[in-house]
DNA sequence: ATCGGAAGTTTGATGAGTCAAAAATCGATT
DNA sequence: AATCGATTTTTGACTCATCAAACTTCCGAT
């Protein structure tokens, strides 16, 4: 098959992606959620999907929705392979802040060559995860998806490192990280209180942040390490 | 005006240095040339030409032309900043080869924003010239001219300095690269024969290099700095 | 069981960029 | 000046990706 046009690697990507963040397992993405994340109107995802289920990228069932072949996830995670290792690149070796490489990587993940993002792989020391966490496919499109809790689901009153951040908007982060609530800081929730809608985190700062519990869902943990 | 598609600055990018290259000074860039520079048919490139026009980046003129209008030749300007911007780093930051780094450039110069390729700029401190010798337009599109000889017309005999490649045939740099005509590189030509068509360089190697008058009128050069 | 609204699909149209091939124009030679 | 060949333009068609809007299907509530 030729390669693929931008526009093919951003819908499976974006079904990829859709698939993993679906709490249910049947990993059939609905043509709505795919939509809208594409912003593009409903109609028009239908009709892509079905191109893509011609070159046996995606299987497709009508009124139900999309799921990612074999081949349609090599390539999708080799999108995501570029995308994350750009990030990275853009933080580490640029200069560019956290908050605002995720759209730079948006464009540029479509133009590097495979050349190109291995030698930033190799420069980089073959790095796990990007700036965001987010775990960095592997020359094969095979990911390491560790499950991590939230700050809505760890234990209180424990302290925990910062994994990763389920979501890339811009202010989010520049919020983050005037929070210093970074990827890889040591943190502990103090307390939560669901009528509130709010969790309370104290991390590297003096004084404690009070973030919403939407926000809280976003921020995974794990246990700090031993020894 | 929106911002222009891939294509629009590949066109304006390809008439600007059509442009530069045109021995006469009428700056009209015949259709044919430019059709197959941007290996498109020459139908195409009228087609294009004209919607060019509309939006005010050159002025076409039927079976004679086309010439960037101030407009036209701020944007190319800009793109071939990026474009070259990209080279230099990724040469110099990335460590790619010099050969190779133009295709990639090639794809890359439409997908940075400004703010990478200013804080490009910015790290590699400003650089007035890319791998090749190519100047590199500031950020108002304003680049120096340099008029260098060729080794075709530069004294026989005679220390001089190599400033500048152009061409980016990845094969004819690669062979360049292993006989030390690079950039910066202090040569002399020995002789010339018009009749057999060489001319035999003496670079920083042991052994003298013989290449053919059309690969001769390729590098460019200036006499040696003074002191 | 069926009905109504939400979700999904189909249809017809659009814009960008391209090609093939027919038609027009230019200009250099006679 | 008339012509021939090269260059350029025009025309009609095609692909990709998209939208608007009409239509269909599904499923949960009655």
């Amino acid at each position: 098959m030729a390669l693929p046009s931008s526009t093919v690697e951003n819908y499976l990507k974006a079904i990829y992606q859709a698939e993993m963040a679906a709490e249910d397992d049947t990993r059939l993405v609905p043509m709505g959620r795919l939509a809208s994340a594409l912003h593009v109107v409903p109609g028009t995802a239908t009709t892509m999907v079905k191109t893509l289920a011609d070159s046996g990228l995606v299987r497709y069932e009508p009124y139900a929705g999309v799921r990612l072949t074999a081949a349609g996830q090599k390539l999708a995670a080799l999108v995501l392979r570029r995308h994350r290792l750009m990030e990275l690149f853009l933080v580490e070796v640029v200069g560019m802040s956290w908050a605002e490489v995720h759209d730079e990587a948006e464009r540029l993940e479509h133009a590097a060559s495979d050349r190109l993002i291995d030698r930033i792989d190799e420069m980089l020391g073959r790095p796990a995860v990007d700036p965001h966490g987010d775990p960095i496919p592997d020359q094969d499109g095979a990911m390491a998806t560790p499950r991590y809790q939230t700050l809505l689901t760890c234990p209180i009153d424990t302290a925990v490192v910062l994994a990763r951040v389920t979501d890339q908007d811009t202010a989010f982060l520049r919020f983050l990280e005037r929070s210093h609530l970074t990827p890889g800081q040591t943190i502990r929730v103090e307390s939560r209180d669901a009528a509130a809608d709010h969790v309370l985190v104290r991390g590297a700062g003096d004084r404690p942040i009070v973030i919403g519990m939407r926000a809280a869902a976003k921020l995974l943990v794990a246990p700090p390490p031993v020894g």
